[in-house]
DNA sequence: GCTGGCGTTGACGTGGGTGTCAAGGTCTAC
DNA sequence: GTAGACCTTGACACCCACGTCAACGCCAGC
């Protein structure tokens, strides 16, 4: 298969095939004319490592997974690595997550704190009768 | 004021106002010597960006507060331009968090299963009495 | 033999907000 | 007059996962 098949086929472009191979993530034979030459095995990795990038993990963060596959075993994450970087995941996405509430609820209480602002101006010039009344 | 001061007073950095004026955000006069000169309202639109960038704020969405300020009004948000900006990033955060949180509990999931495997692999090498008792 | 569709490498561009460096001008203090 | 602290502009570097373009090689079909 090449590169053009195997892109296709993961739902990716030919361009990241390159990059992967030149991150030494997915290293590619070559057949005599210098084509890079994929197998089934390399398409299994290159959907474990789509998966995760769906998951919002970097490409070196996937490593560990791929070279859990190529080792052999039956599932990227059947290794301790793969199992470490579920967890630094967890935790950094808890983080993000975190800040980003704050974020939200400072910006919520920014936002409601302005409109306040603004229709207490609006009341106080469309009924200038409190002036009136006083008087 | 020259630049040094300023940048200490809000707490930035020389390099950053110097964008900022490319930007046209931060506009600055100049002495005779070609020094940039500012005064305390610039400090006042300077902490008013710095304080919306804390708030996870582009420099772009920043703006319309900056200019609100310029325009003589009391608080960056006192323009419904601002007021704009903040549903937007409500509305972008709300986003950002519920795909953070999507993919949190898919990770999880992911974990879970893998740990579970972990485990049922290491239970069944443990104990092959199964085979025992069969015979 | 020629066209068109694949493939190859290499290099630069993207975005955001700076850091850092180079090569110089200006001002203050001694 | 000179050292040192400040200022100026301009330019390149960073991060990440590629997009895009250039200039070329390989191969199948007509």
């Amino acid at each position: 298969m090449r590169i053009g098949e195997l892109a296709e086929r993961a739902g990716t472009t030919t361009r990241a095939l390159r990059y992967y191979e030149q991150l030494g993530l997915l290293p590619a034979r070559r057949a005599g004319n210098g084509y890079r030459a994929y197998d089934e095995g390399d398409l299994r990795l290159l959907r474990e490592i789509r998966t995760l990038q769906d998951f919002g993990f970097g490409l070196e963060e996937t490593r560990p997974f791929v070279e859990c596959l190529r080792a052999g075993h039956p599932e990227g994450d059947s290794c301790p690595a793969s199992l470490e970087v579920y967890e630094r995941k967890l935790a950094e996405l808890d983080d993000c997550i975190a800040r980003l509430q704050d974020a939200r609820a400072r910006v919520a209480g920014q936002f409601e704190r302005a409109v306040r602002a603004r229709d207490d101006l609006a009341a106080a010039e469309q009924s200038p009768r409190c002036e009136l009344t006083k008087e």
